[in-house]
DNA sequence: ACCTGAACACCGTTCAAGT
DNA sequence: ACCTGAACACCGTTCAAGT
């Protein structure tokens, strides 16, 4: 993952074989730098000093820094790995759902906004897919519908990662101490509903609402299809 | 929404009670550039432009362009307009959905990524939450459970959002000619249950999945609440 | 074919000096 | 209390000139 930092700058086309640059070296130096001090830090200056280049040297492997993000974005999700399918719609369902998670927030936490957030160029990730939607049709889904259950799973996984990522609206609070202060706050509120949830609104398991609401979301396909 | 603009600089503290500028108009004015020009037109400049004002007069009303940023994605949290509770579960949910979907997305689009994006100063949107618990308690449901089922809701909202306002992943394509390409494409691979959804896969009625989801999503809180 | 110097038109933000 | 000039440390990107 650490990239060689060029001694010195030269000029002109480099000595042939000698080329360090290219658009995969560009884009590990980027991931580089999204993990190690976030997405904001991404800049073409930035991805250049970690080479060793000047910035300028990067058109010549990208299109643009929008390009360089989604090829970041790109990058992370064709790293994941689809689980073979299994047989059963409940299993198979959890077992892409939990390799997109894994994808898009284990490995690389700071990038998760990033993957969730941009049209990622799409033949990379068609193969996962595949197996959901293989899995609807087996549950006897019709292609329209199978389309649809495909979407439904996917906005709320999106939905679900990007809070996570603490990029999305929450009341929740990471830091305990926050927490109970927002517990507190919200407890004082007019709002009787809210009064009452206060305590579970102020905090948030993320694993935990991960698992609520696919066994949720599996439980309606299973009832509509089956 | 149009802002004055100011017929020349001066320097100096303005004339009692004519001071133009304060956090709300420049609110405002950052409103119409994202509506005009989209998010990525917001600078401390731009909008300082608008207002006829040096752009470091803002950060008298302005913590710094994040906090503007989140500013307005608050503003437009607090025009949602939450429906008067009609009893049903199902009604009830459906239309503080489309009250979300409407504020977030219908009435300034370019806002959109914004406003699902952010987490927001969150004592603003108290309301439409407290509908929303309200109806999952009145279903039957622990409190516990209810900021479950709110949380999976909001997921999914916010993931159909995203991905109408096309910052998020998908196959569909708007434009109806390059649609039909990318119809042609997915046939052509090797994935058979890809293949087969093609048709669907290429297009998307944002409409028609927002209603599928949430219907899907509502089944089953019926089902596991009643 | 690939690199860089010079150059352009932008950014956000601080701080001291003005009224 | 509120505004701005001067200033700083950044940006993305083009293009012609170099090798």
């Amino acid at each position: 993952m650490s990239h060689a930092i060029r001694p010195e700058t030269r000029r002109g086309r480099p000595p042939a074989g000698q080329s360090t640059l290219s658009r995969q070296a560009i884009l590990g130096a980027a991931m580089d730098v999204v993990d190690g001090k976030g997405v904001e830090a991404v800049s073409m200056r930035t991805v250049a000093r970690v080479l060793g280049v000047d910035p300028k040297s990067l058109y010549n492997h990208v299109e643009n820094k929008d390009a360089l993000l989604d090829g970041i974005a790109g990058l992370i999700l064709s790293r994941m790995v689809v689980p073979d399918s299994c047989g059963g719609l409940r299993e198979d369902l959890t077992a892409i759902a939990r390799a997109f998670r894994g994808a898009a927030l284990a490995e690389h936490p700071r990038a998760a906004r990033l993957v969730l957030t941009r049209p990622v160029e799409s033949l990379i990730t068609l193969e996962p897919l595949e197996v959901a939607l293989a899995a609807f049709l087996r549950a006897g889904a019709s292609p329209e519908v199978a389309v649809h259950c495909l979407r439904t799973m996917l906005a709320f996984i999106t939905g679900t990662l990007l809070r996570e990522a603490e990029a999305a609206f929450t009341l929740a609070l990471s830091d305990p101490d926050m927490a109970t202060e927002r517990q507190r706050t919200l407890e004082a509120v007019e709002l009787p509903s809210v009064r009452a949830a206060a305590p579970h609104l102020a905090k948030c398991d993320h694993e935990q609402e991960f698992d609520f609401g696919l066994g949720l979301l599996i439980d309606a396909l299973e009832c509509r299809l089956g």
